[in-house]
DNA sequence: TGATTTTATGTCCAATATGACATAGACTTC
DNA sequence: GAAGTCTATGTCATATTGGACATAAAATCA
C-alpha cells in the first residue's frame, strides 16, 4: 500500500497498520474502502481543476462547506452517493468516475 | 435510450417518458440514475453468473432477501454503497464495478 | 395441477447519512 | 500581525436508508 493512502486513510480513522491491521478487514471491506478514497482523491482534484472552492462546489451541491470537506476527507459520515454526486456537480463524467474505481483497486 | 433501460426505469418508479420527462432531469441526476441501474442490472447478471439465488447473496450481506430484490430492481430506497457492496459480496472486483458504471454512460 | 422454490412489493422502525451551524486552523496579502 | 479567504472538525435534528417480516407473484418441476 503507498504511503500517502496510508496517510489519508488515518486521516479519515481507520487506522491503518496500527493495532487494526488491514489483516482484520475482508476483501470486500478493503476494496470498498479503497473505492471510497479514491474517488474522494478524485472529487479534490476535479474541484481543484475546476477552480471551485469548497463553498462553490457545496452550492452547486445543495449542500455545506463542511460536508464537502468531508467528502475530501473520506469522512466515515460521507455515503459513495455522495461523493459520486460531488464528482458529477464537479464537472466530472462516467468515465471519470469509473477511472478512480478502477485506480482504487488493490 | 434503449427499451430495456426505459423498462427497468419505469419499473423502479421513475416515471420516465411520461409526465416527468427525462427532461426536467438535469444531466447529474440523468447520469446517476442511469449509473444506479447498470449497477443493479450488473449485479443480477453476477449473481447469476455465480448461481446464487438472493437469498444466498442476502446472507452473504447480511442482509435479507427483499433487499436483494429491491437492489436489483434499482429501487429507490437502495443506495450506492448497497450496490456496490453486493456487487462485490456477489465476487466482482473492481474493473468489474468500473465497467458497470462507465457502461451507464449516456 | 399442486408443491416447491425463487423473486417482487409493501410496511415498519432502527441505524446511518446529511445539511447546518459553530468554531478552529491554515494560508495569503496588505 | 491583522484581515480576509479557504479548509478542517465536532455536534445535532432531521431525512434517508436498510434489515426484517408478511405476503403476493412467478417460475420450476414432479
Amino acid at each position: 500500500m503507498q504511503k500517502t493512502k496510508r496517510k489519508a486513510l488515518e486521516n479519515a480513522g481507520w487506522k491503518v497498520g496500527s493495532v487494526t491491521d488491514f489483516l482484520e478487514l475482508t476483501p470486500e471491506e478493503s476494496s470498498l474502502i479503497e473505492m471510497r478514497l479514491a474517488l474522494s482523491q478524485a472529487l479534490q482534484k476535479q474541484r481543484k481543476t475546476q477552480h471551485l472552492t469548497q463553498i462553490d462546489l457545496a452550492k452547486r451541491l445543495g449542500s455545506s462547506q463542511s460536508r464537502v470537506a468531508k467528502m475530501e476527507a473520506a469522512d466515515g459520515s460521507v455515503s459513495f452517493d455522495l461523493l459520486i454526486r460531488g464528482l458529477l456537480a464537479a464537472g466530472a463524467n462516467n468515465t471519470d468516475i469509473a477511472r478512480a474505481i478502477q485506480h482504487g483497486s488493490t
